[in-house]
DNA sequence: AGCACGCCGACT
DNA sequence: GTCGGCGTGCTC
């Protein structure tokens, strides 16, 4: 192989793309793809560093142009040629430019990188820099002016500012650098390593769970590595099945991946592993520091550790001979990043999987229409678990109709049934808790006279009421205080409507005085531990009653809890996707799952105005497999994932106007590449239409969508979207892509 | 990102 | 004219 190509490690999109370079003759047979190379790059052959992406024998532009490879970085980190691969198809699955591929999946470099934060600072006292400033206007450089003018006011500025905001190109920059007028202070932050850990510990298992140990752990022997999906209702004991066969992977030598939701990765889950494989585990979450992380995926690197349990980021962890990957609550939403690649890590772990010949174990109560759905088309090996382990009973489920108590006069939140049964459970000294389903909704203020609602003046959402009369923007922090009069028509009919977890406190503590009460929501754990610290002190009887939002619903157990409240269930059905039904299936049947665990059997109330509507119906009967196919066939129907594809193309800018034309003008390329490309009648664009939320923090948002059922049809024609895009030299439009939106 | 090149305005 | 700064474009 004589030539290299080569992406340099430098941030900038104009750069997204492999460089070609010669191999010396003395680095032939050497160099191999994920080598870490200093190369001459630009006018000036100042070197830098890049990652080798392929050998190729062919030369991709004229070789005279070609330069040589200087070297290889041998003390540099080798990274993982698995990794590069892994982003190598992110790129290509989602959409986003390799660099922020690669930065993802080696995300060591990126936080560095950013740990390399450029401060600029004033050097002259006040007096030298006024007599230069008017030197600097004397001679009129602008440039120097500004950026002076803008030091003697604020001390210091953030590099990235002064280069973006004021426009001050790098060269004046060293320039005033050179002068002593400035100096640029290059910050470096330290980090801390941690933990001591425990060992042993066997558990028993029951027959479901051992039988399906047996099987995975046959094939696995056998040298097949499937993909499993693990259907186990809550409390069906999936985390022992799941450390039964990551014993034996390890004990084989090979490394583990464990991924759980954020949310659920409290001290308790974690806990659990340390105890069973000591200090061979090793765990990361996004409260931990950047350095921290890198240490931990260093000692994966080394093989100091075998597993690595965390959250989707976790899949990344270098391990050089990874065997299995598990992944918890696999229908969990947190599983799709927000960021570009707008990766999902079910699909990535499969690919992961794939590229080290691993296994995956997909593991949840109510498994994801899309996993399920696979699994019973046979790309996925599907087991279940249908008993609760600790033979602990199944909770009543009770259904009100909230239509019906109003009906007959109750116009408080509490239905009777929900009413009389947390008396029952006060006066037992059993735990309560009370989950308001927020999802899509938030406590707005409207006009009942003429219908105005106020909202945010820079995201086009509706402001949400706070405690103390505030109004608040969940987008941007907008803040204002409420209004006593309609602003659009002078009516004093104006006010709040329905209730957030604040109002269920205040009525709670009204009907039940004596009882101690609990609120979990975004705004009670503001703080790094706050989450962890209700928690914990609801799991010690410190409170009768937990209210809170989908946060109560997952990890933790809570033995004492005999009654779960559910006070609104059909609030997540109005979100306005197509997920809505099966999120709301999975909260109810989540919330459900919380109540009795132990020996004591408990009750459920959901509370709803649609008692009729299938997820509601399906989940107070805790039965996925005819929500499933109630679901399916919906999604058959109208071709919605995982029957269909979607891709959600994004078109971003400060202009509207702009936003408007170019969307429009990127619909119409799209639809031409539909037609000349017969993709036919499979594939359907639809919009340009306005985001669900409009403008947020000033940027408009236009979104348009692709319908396929074939997926490398909607890659296809994201390429072309992409070079469209890569085309248009307009800086103020931004345009990302997102498959199978959630 | 950082370097060179070319344009433009100011001043000997 | 020439000097020097500032913005633009390109980097295998």
């Amino acid at each position: 192989m004589k030539y290299a190509n080569i992406i340099v490690n430098i941030s900038h999109e104009n750069l997204d793309k492999t460089f070609q370079y010669l191999i010396p003759e003395k680095l032939r047979g050497t160099i191999s793809v994920g080598d870490y190379v200093t190369i001459p790059f630009g006018r000036g052959n100042r070197l830098i560093e890049g990652y080798v992406l392929e050998l190729s024998d062919k030369a991709a532009c004229d070789e005279t142009r070609l330069k040589e490879i200087a070297g290889i970085k041998t003390d540099a980190r080798l990274v993982e040629v698995k990794l590069i691969k892994l982003a190598w198809w992110m790129k290509k699955t989602y959409g986003s430019t390799m660099i922020n591929a690669l930065k993802t999946v080696l995300p060591i470099k990126k936080q560095i990188k950013e740990k390399e934060e450029k401060t600029i600072i004033l050097k002259l006292g006040r007096e030298e820099a006024l007599s230069r400033l008017e030197l600097y206007m004397k001679k009129h450089q602008t440039a120097r002016e500004r950026l002076l003018r803008e030091l003697i006011r604020e001390g210091e500025l953030n590099y990235r500012l002064v280069t973006a905001k004021l426009s001050i190109s790098p060269p004046t920059i060293k320039a005033m650098e050179d002068q002593e007028v400035i100096s640029v202070l290059r910050k470096r932050l330290y980090r801390d390593p941690a933990q001591g850990d425990a060992d042993g510990m066997q558990v028993m298992l029951n027959p479901a769970q051992k039988s399906i140990v047996r099987e995975i752990v046959r094939e696995y022997d056998e040298g097949i590595r499937g993909t499993y999906l693990l259907r186990g209702i809550t409390g069906s004991g999936k985390t022992e099945v799941y450390m039964e066969i990551i014993s034996h992977v390890i004990e084989a030598g090979l490394k583990v991946i464990v991924l759980i939701p954020e949310i659920s990765l409290t001290y308790q889950t974690v806990m659990r592993f340390y105890k069973r494989f000591g200090s061979k585990v090793s765990t990361i979450h996004s409260r931990l520091s950047d350095g921290v992380k890198y240490d931990q995926f260093e000692r994966a690197r080394k093989g100091e550790i075998s597993v690595m349990i965390g959250p989707r980021s976790a899949l990344f962890t270098p391990f050089e001979d990874l065997g299995l990957i598990i992944m918890d609550e696999e229908h969990e939403p947190s599983y799709k990043s927000d960021n570009m690649p707008k990766y999902h890590a079910r699909e990535t772990a499969v690919e992961l999987a794939r590229l080290h010949n691993a296994s995956l174990i997909l593991g949840s109560a109510t498994p994801s229409l899309d996993a399920y759905y696979k699994a019973l088309k046979g790309e996925y090996r599907l087991f279940e678990l249908t008993e609760r382990a600790k033979d602990a009973s199944l909770p009543r489920v009770h259904i009100t109709d909230l239509k019906q108590e109003l009906k007959e006069g109750n116009k408080s939140m509490f239905g009777r049934e929900l009413k009389s049964l947390m008396e029952e459970k006060l006066s037992k000294g059993e735990q309560i808790m009370l989950f308001l389903n927020r999802r899509g909704y938030a406590g707005f203020v409207s006009c009942r006279s003429c219908g105005h609602v106020i909202k945010c003046p820079h995201c086009d959402v509706s402001l949400s009421i706070h405690g103390g009369g505030k109004l608040l923007c969940h987008y941007c922090g907008y803040e204002r205080e409420n209004v006593k009069i309609c602003p659009e028509c002078g009516s004093s009919y104006i006010g709040g409507m329905r209730a957030g977890t604040e109002q269920v406190e205040e009525n709670v503590k009204k009907l039940f005085p004596y009882a101690s009460v609990l609120r979990m929501d975004a705004d009670t754990t503001k703080k790094k531990d706050d989450y962890e610290r209700i928690l914990s002190s609801f799991a010690n009887r410190d409170a009768d009653i937990l209210i809170g939002t989908q946060m109560i619903v997952k990890g933790h157990d809570f033995p004492y809890v005999t009654l779960m409240g559910i006070l609104v269930a059909d609030m997540s059905l109005n979100a306005g996707d197509y997920r809505a039904s099966e999120r709301t299936f999975q909260l109810l049947t989540q919330a459900a799952g919380r109540s009795g665990r132990a020996d004591i059997a408990g009750d459920v109330v959901i509370q709803t105005y649609r008692p009729d509507h299938y997820a509601i119906v399906h989940a107070r009967d805790q039965d996925y497999i005819s929500f499933y196919n109630e679901e399916i066939t919906y999604r058959t129907l109208l071709d919605y994932p995982p029957v269909g594809h979607m891709m959600a193309v994004m078109v971003e800018g400060a202009d509207d106007r702009k936003v408007d034309a170019y969307s429009a003008l990127l619909a119409e390329k799209l639809k031409n590449d539909i037609i000349m490309n017969l993709h036919g009648d499979g594939c359907r664009i639809i919009g340009p239409a306005d985001a669900f939320v409009r403008k947020i923090n000033d940027i408009y948002r236009k979104l348009i969508y692709l319908k396929s059922a074939d997926l490398n049809v909607l890659i296809d024609l994201k390429d072309r979207a992409e070079e469209t895009v890569n085309a248009c030299k307009d800086k103020g439009i931004r345009v990302t892509f997102d498959l199978d939106p959630v």
